[in-house]
DNA sequence: GCACAAGCTTACGTTAACGTAAAGGTAAAC
DNA sequence: GTTTACCTTTACGTTAACGTAAGCTTGTGC
């Protein structure tokens, strides 16, 4: 029996808000089942949430994380739907490799911004 | 002598939009020289503009392309002001080490989207 | 029987990060 | 001398991603 959770539940313990959370199904990334009016979320929404905000994380918008959604349901697709997906994932892989060269070079910057603050620092023990 | 950049110099090279540019500038992110009206860029502010753009392509906001940019420059701060920068190197290293974790399991996810695309067309095929 | 917590919908407000347009100054090119 | 190509400022417009508030319903404890 699967476990469900509230909308709520998801909130806490997702770190977000219940509007934000309704704003997403809004945008057609969630659709959980109802009870009479109350939203009953099943772990599967939990998965999609998480994968929201993990894209949001690293720069993502929503548009984009809706497709990452997406990507992860290519039955009823024809050949040329599954092609356009496949595309889509190259092109999401191509700049998951740029983001990480930024990191890469801005943990790179954080060392020598270390390092100078480390040397003023001295100076002001002078 | 070095080398100097005109406003749209800057914007073909980097491909951004010179408004965007001058917003930058509004924002406290730039300050080029003057030559009558006219802008002149120097190589510190085209590295400055680099930091920016890379900044953003990481979902970092302008905001916090700035803070990364002021750290650049500790001298004339106090010892507070230097341990206050300190700590946001140290939170900025933290950011870019969570982001790093969420780039990883996207590539996987990516990976089994790919095989599930792959398995699909496969079905198309028989 | 009633306060109170959670849920819902509807709708207007807000911030960031520019886009876009208007109106004008300058200098080389033809 | 006037088009063409950049440059400038000022100012209003736009989109994304929610925040916030109002007003209503539905159990749940006391």
């Amino acid at each position: 029996m699967p476990t469900t959770f509230s909308i709520s539940d998801l909130a806490r313990e997702l770190d977000v808000t219940t509007r934000a959370i309704r704003f997403y199904e809004e945008q057609g990334m969630l659709s959980p089942e109802r009870r009479g009016q109350e939203r009953i979320y099943s772990p599967k929404d939990l998965v999609a949430l998480k994968l929201i905000l993990r894209g949001k994380r690293i720069g993502f918008s929503l548009a984009e994380c809706k497709e990452l959604i997406d990507l992860y349901d290519p039955s009823g697709g024809n050949r040329k739907q599954l092609e356009t997906f496949m595309n889509k994932i190259a092109a999401r892989r191509a700049q998951l490799e740029q983001q990480l060269l930024d990191i890469q070079q801005m943990q790179l910057e954080l060392d020598t911004a270390e390092e100078r603050c480390l040397a003023a620092l001295a100076e002001t023990n002078s």
